[in-house]
DNA sequence: CTTGACCTTCCCACGATGGGAAGCCTCACT
DNA sequence: AGTGAGGCTTCCCATCGTGGGAAGGTCAAG
């Protein structure tokens, strides 16, 4: 099975496939005479565990743990459990601090006019924050490291 | 003021001053003749504008076009409304996302033993996704948690 | 004048993904 | 048997915002 093949049967991106490989996720592919690389089934539900659990959010780092155990035919689910429970933490960490964002900028938006004039609430709050927001202050916490993630 | 000075007082990390220079996010600063770079109070105050922006989750070109309008003494408040909301769009949007794997994950957590034993719900979800997870509702929620005893 | 803390530029790294170029390989159709 | 399209290979680059670090110049306190 070709690459291209393995990638319409997992929904991994052939670019992404290669990746996996070359950073070490998943082991190196056979190959053929030709150079091109072989996939087995196998291969390809190796690689759907991996697209599910990237739906799912996971990190890379977080998969390589989960495929370790899913290998390990002698693993405790207490183990996957705790990654599984840690990654929800982590979801749910980002979504109160998305949350946070949101109603404070939605405090600011139903404060302004929206029209032809130049007085606006939202830069007036960019330029001197107020606290009289029915949400806490933004820049107080250790936000910087959780903000940047895509 | 240096910029290390600038940093303290903006909250904005020296590194970050420069990029934002660099990718023409702020003018080029003023040079002292030894080559460091100059602020003005109201360049710190320009600085924290971008910091709290940041914090709110706007990118750097939202930040741009922010910035324009704040400089704009003319601008239109319905502009900046407009960015606002769309940015808001977005949050919710990310946060559904994030709501969505936070809900899967949980009712997979819910049914995992997370005990000695290696059946583990979790995995086998990733392998062969099951399509009951996504809407979890009262019943498989309670089912969920009845199904596993330890 | 020395010393340590600061500043400068420049390069590199992250994480996960996509784009694209240059050069082979394969398969189906003439 | 030839040929053309499309798939495969590797390699390099870009993203986005942030940090690390090296090599070298500057400032201020002792």
């Amino acid at each position: 099975m070709n690459i291209g093949q393995a990638s319409k049967a997992s929904g991994v991106s052939a670019k992404m496939i290669r990746y996996y490989e070359q950073t070490g996720l998943i082991p190196k592919a056979d190959r053929r005479d030709s150079g091109y690389r072989d996939y087995s089934p196998s291969d390809v539900h190796m690689l759907r565990f991996i697209r599910r659990a990237r739906d799912l959010g996971f990190s890379v780092a977080e998969i390589n743990e989960l495929l370790s155990l899913w290998r390990d035919k002698a693993r405790q689910s207490a183990d996957v459990k705790r990654i599984a429970q840690a990654h929800i933490d982590q979801l749910q960490q980002r979504i109160a601090n998305l949350e946070q964002m949101a109603a404070t900028l939605g405090t600011l938006v139903d404060c302004c006019a929206g029209d032809g004039r130049p007085d606006c609430p939202i830069l007036a709050d960019l330029e001197e924050p107020g606290d009289d927001h029915d949400v806490p202050s933004l820049t107080t916490a250790g936000i910087g490291r959780l903000r940047h993630r895509h």
